[in-house]
DNA sequence: ACTGCGAGCACAATCGATTGCGCACACTTG
DNA sequence: CAAGTGTGCGCAATCGATTGTGCTCGCAGT
């Protein structure tokens, strides 16, 4: 192992102190009055000592670890993953690095990630939390760091964030299916409790009560944002004996897995059922039905995210906003109109 | 702002020394001999106090971080997602945090990467490089950093790696068009120079060669992994007089872009043009067409990857392994057969 | 009463960088 | 020659935790 060089090493080497060897490679020298003659000479000798600044240490003397945490359910959904990026990319710009930290939707595995994000006195946090229970971000907020939540967040807790708004998504969607004719029309939820859940079932809801339709709480399944959530709801709606017309799948992942499900009963969208997704993912337009999907600005959010905790990190007392983007509604062919007929359709 | 109660503040109130109190909560109160009474007490005021150990102070005086850097191009592909998120979780396991970095195939930002990773004082480095050119990499070697190289590698670099068999999995690929009669078979290629692209570059011109096949230079196109490089390079070969049967792309971005260049001319997978891609991703089986493709063990990467990082962050002079996986070839449906003629297609 | 011993804990150096304060010297001015 | 004014830089404390070394008791033994 090679031994770093320290600063002391520099200034016993250049013979000046460590105060002037630090000056001079932080550009204080100026503001300090250091001679160019010892300037150069320090420079000259970091240089070949090969000098490595040592953050860890600069970071106890200065209290500051430009690192801020990111917690997040599934960095591999793309979703998240696109959110994650360019939260790196912004955080990288205004000099900050980035410790990502996945939950896996575990409440247990995120107050873990929380508490050791806290242990390594990162500067600020970026949360998309996992559950219902906000505890431990009250935990969190006592210690004075920084915090922004995104995509999902607490009514209870005063804290910047930015977020989509569910609701309308859900609504338009929801209003757009109704308006094709649909009335039987499914809605397999995301993990209930959940800030973004209630809100996009809260939207279907009022759609379809505004809409004057009747709502079959057997409709309403599911109860986490994985595939196999997708896969196994979609199944068992396939068996009923009063099928829906189409379903509303709350997440990209439960879009996957409703497809699996779908081609696997050899049904064809939207001939036999239609499908409607919150969440687009690049490959939605060339499915063997393009998915007509409610589209979150998931690069905006995380570019938001970052730049509100750069707010709290400059200005500990900056107002603590609330973003709400709009989603976008884009219609593509997965789904297709139902001929309204006063009774059923059979044949 | 909180502040954080110290070791110190510990001992003070509990009227026992800072080297008492830290041992007890390192759990080494047995081993010094610390009656319980006094363990107790101190934990009870470690509690009461709210104590948060600073783990900058730790890293500082134990030299030693706890955080493993990764470097990769562009952590939004779910390719690399899915890599990042399970070293995560590895990592995790191990007792390790996560630095993200994303390079987006900058070589200067890679490096500025680089350098603030060892200024940080990770414990260790896992990377997928940008480019073709090892000596930002000799750099970090000098530094005693253990490192871990991902799906791209340098011949000339005595650095544990894991990757996948390119080279195989371009072949086999490549065969199977060859044997489906396809003779003019287009090659987007990745960023030129970069293990990965030139051993499926490899791969494909040896089994071109094998199946006597004339290898057209205007057929190898493209040049970097990125969308943009398929969409434009596809665009391109369909405009030839003596357009290709298929489009092997490289990646799964550029087959994303690919994709949208063949619907965007109204043509047909796989009737009027044939596709294969290297990447698999969830989403393909159920794409209009769905897509063969030769698929990377892109979790078990992931996981080799951080557990080779972990044995030599525990024995500096462990073996420095490559690791090297099989890709998969799956079949499915957007090759289609050629008529194997003597002559040309016309009509 | 004096020695010996182990239990229980404290001292102080250390990790590497930052920074407020102040010192020493040179040079100018009256 | 004394006082005044800068210039150029060093001293030493500090951030919070870890740890090798060694001190100080109380008690048993003779």
């Amino acid at each position: 192992m090679v031994i770093a060089a320290t600063l002391n090493d520099i200034a016993t080497k250049a013979g000046v102190s460590v105060s002037t060897a630090s000056r001079v490679l932080n550009n204080k020298a100026s503001e300090y009055r250091i001679s160019e003659d010892t300037e150069t000479l320090v420079r000259k000798v970091a240089q070949d000592l090969g000098y490595r600044p040592n953050h860890v240490a600069r970071g106890l003397r200065l209290q500051t670890t430009n690192t801020v945490g990111l917690v997040a359910p599934d960095i591999s959904n793309p979703f998240f993953a696109s959110i994650v990026k360019r939260v790196q990319t912004v955080a990288h710009d205004l000099g900050y690095s980035l410790v990502v930290c996945n939950t896996n939707e575990d409440s247990e595995l995120e107050e873990e990630h929380l508490n050791l994000l806290d242990r390594k006195r990162v500067d600020g946090l970026i949360a998309m939390p996992v559950g219902q229970d906000s505890s431990e971000y009250h935990a969190w907020i006592e210690t004075g760091v920084p915090l922004v939540l995104v995509d999902r967040c607490f009514d209870d807790l005063d804290v910047p964030s930015v977020v989509v708004d569910n609701y309308a998504g859900a609504y338009q969607a929801t209003s757009f299916l109704a308006d094709s004719g649909h009335r039987r029309i499914a809605f397999i939820q995301g993990l209930p409790g959940t800030y973004t859940n209630s809100e996009r079932l809260r939207g279907y809801r009022d759609a379809l009560h505004d809409h004057e339709l009747y709502q079959d709480d057997r409709l309403v399944v599911g109860g986490d944002f994985r595939e196999e959530n997708g896969y196994i709801e979609t199944k068992l709606l396939l068996g009923l004996d009063d099928r829906p017309t189409v379903i509303f799948a709350s997440s990209d992942l439960i879009t996957l897995g409703a497809l699996k499900a779908i081609y696997e009963d050899g049904l064809e969208i939207p001939r036999d059922l239609s499908l409607l997704s919150f969440d687009d993912f690049d490959f939605a337009p060339f499915l063997k039905c393009p998915l007509t999907v409610v589209r979150q600005p998931r690069e905006l959010m995380g570019e938001v995210a970052m730049k509100l905790l750069a707010q709290q990190l400059e200005n500990a007392s900056a107002e603590k906003k609330r973003v709400v983007l709009r989603p976008e509604f884009i219609l593509r062919d997965s789904v297709a109109p139902v001929n309204v007929e006063p009774a059923s359709e059979t044949t």
